[in-house]
DNA sequence: CCTAGATGGTTAATCGATTAATTTACGATT
DNA sequence: AATCGTAAATTAATCGATTAACCATCTAGG
């Protein structure tokens, strides 16, 4: 490792000289100045970060703690979040802290004490972190009193709502996935009022709730709405074994936007998050946080958009109307 | 923060001894030792990393570099190195290399000018990158000659094509995503050797490969064996849209054992990889590198599992021969 | 009574970069 | 000629932990 010692040796001056050079922050003549520039990057000199974090007390290094990488979700929010840092020369050191809230203490502290300047966390959910003395921004939902980025999940859930029930379904089955997840409440709480107060809505959580889905429709039900494609998926699949079609019989829709939405026979109305705005945000406001100012930022809830495809259409009893309707006017 | 000159002068002793007491390295006795780690847990002393790494010249950090987060299967090795990581006290630098070459390089060295001891690198399909003067360990597919540890793809689409060619299919329709990756290609390479010499094979890629695949089956193939859980769900969508049935009309495999495969109708019969084999394997390569050992260890191909499901089943025309012999042999 | 050997600590140097304070040198001003 | 100003560079301290080298006691053995 070259340091700047030896290119100051190399050169004949002052290791001071040398890094005023670099950093251009000194009084150095323009043509030592070039000199030693030109020095350094043959050689190849990169300052070692552990004795600037030292001397400085910044490291520029950002946590980030996920609940559960594996949630598919999750990964996007952290390639943008690389993304964004890199941009700002700031790196990102992941601590996973595997669905439990103990464990995320853990990470917490255990990013600390790695010398971060500042942490990003995705909470568990329900669990209540502690952001201790460190700068930390929550990236979580609206109805979170910590968050402060989030993906306007209640927004979303309304703008499907309204999708729905302008295609004209009146009974519709809202599914869950974890009923203690903050973000899946928000995402139903915003359907129902997308629905409107005419529509009737029976909200159903986990395997039993996707067992229940044929059940539902039989009585009457006409619209699915799954607060994840991945559990749309599971509806769309106890449907057709059932016998019904999407959009046929039954609506759909889902929630993220994965790959799969499209991968699947229709593809899936789904809802897409801007990940890349939510992740500058949040970095946003990091950085203003390790810059000693006060955490007086309004929480964001960066909206949400619908991307419409072939699993909703009009409910069947009122299509068959509507044909009728319309040989009536042209007769 | 507390740092060792404060606890020292608290307790009245020098910095030595106080980092002595905490490491246990030199001669302190046992009553002062304790005297000492008390008060540095009631202060909540920790240690500057950044003093330590300047000193020892260790950051106990690890870079990973990967190609593209949004790849499902990804996120999973990050999570599985991440906690193997945290069990030996190391830290995880991720960068993400976002499907170009030119950023993988680029992460490479950004990864090492913040000092990381080490980097795991997953590499971008088909491309070089040159892992210089650090340590690194590769995590790909066998017949890559970087690779240090890797699923056995090669052995897993071999167990694939045996249970297919097993069931009785003569003819098969193979389907990649992307044919520069190598892992794709070992794992298409295996289900060949799998289905043996008796079973034809057509192979096919990319969206173009998938809307080709009803046109196959009615051309006389009768399953269609995926290089991931996705592509596999895409395939049962244009065969659902074609009026074909899975496994009734043809039989279907994936591969990773996706979350997905368990959503789907019918569930996917596919192969899941020992992400946490893996993971250990690699970090115990890379630190063993990173303790100055040679890099003379084998590459090792950590076997897969096969997950049998519904989505295979003898084919039709066979099935109807067993009940016909069936018939006979009983009556 | 003197000394070899433990035992329990302390000193001081070091890692590499940063930066406030200081020194040197030189041309300009009165 | 004496003085001031300023540009250009150096000194030296500092961040916090580690560690080799050294020093001071005390005990036990001859």
């Amino acid at each position: 490792m070259t340091s700047l010692k030896q290119i100051a040796r190399d050169i004949g001056v002052s290791t001071a000289t040398v890094s005023n050079a670099l950093s251009g922050k000194g009084r150095v003549s323009e043509e030592l100045a070039t000199r030693i520039r030109t020095l350094a990057s043959e050689l190849g000199y990169r300052p070692s970060s552990a004795a600037r974090a030292l001397k400085t007390g910044q490291s520029g290094i950002l946590g980030l703690v996920m609940p559960d990488l594996t949630n598919p979700l999750f990964p996007r929010i952290a390639q943008n979040l690389s993304i964004a840092a890199e941009s700002r020369g700031l790196g990102i050191l992941i601590a996973d802290s595997r669905g439990d809230a103990a464990r995320q203490d853990e990470a917490l502290t255990q990013l600390v004490g790695r010398g971060v300047d500042g942490i990003v966390i995705v909470p568990q959910k329900g669990t209540s972190p502690v952001p201790d003395g460190i700068p930390a921004v929550v990236i979580n939902t609206a109805s979170d009193p910590r968050t402060t980025v989030s993906a306007d999940h209640l927004g979303g859930g309304r703008q499907l709502g309204t999708h729905i029930a302008g295609l004209g379904h009146r009974e519709v089955v809202l599914l869950g996935g974890d009923a203690v997840s903050e973000v899946q409440q928000d995402r139903i709480r915003g359907m129902i009022e997308g629905l409107g107060p005419d529509a009737r809505h029976h909200v159903a959580w986990g395997e039993a709730g996707l067992d229940a889905v044929p059940h539902l429709i039989e009585g009457g039900a006409t619209a699915v709405m799954a607060t994840s494609d991945l559990i749309a998926l599971g509806a769309h699949s106890r449907l057709s074994r059932a016998g019904l079609s999407v959009p046929g019989d039954v609506s759909l829709t889902g929630f993220d936007d994965l790959p799969l939405a499209t991968a699947m026979h229709p593809e899936l109305t789904t809802i897409a998050q801007d990940v890349q705005t939510i992740a500058e945000h949040a970095l946003d406001v990091l950085a203003r946080r390790i810059a000693g100012h006060a955490p007086d930022d309004p929480s964001l809830a960066v909206p949400m958009r619908l991307v419409l495809r072939t699993s909703t259409a009009v409910p069947r009893a009122l299509s068959r109307q509507q044909e009728t309707d319309q040989q009536g006017a042209n007769s």
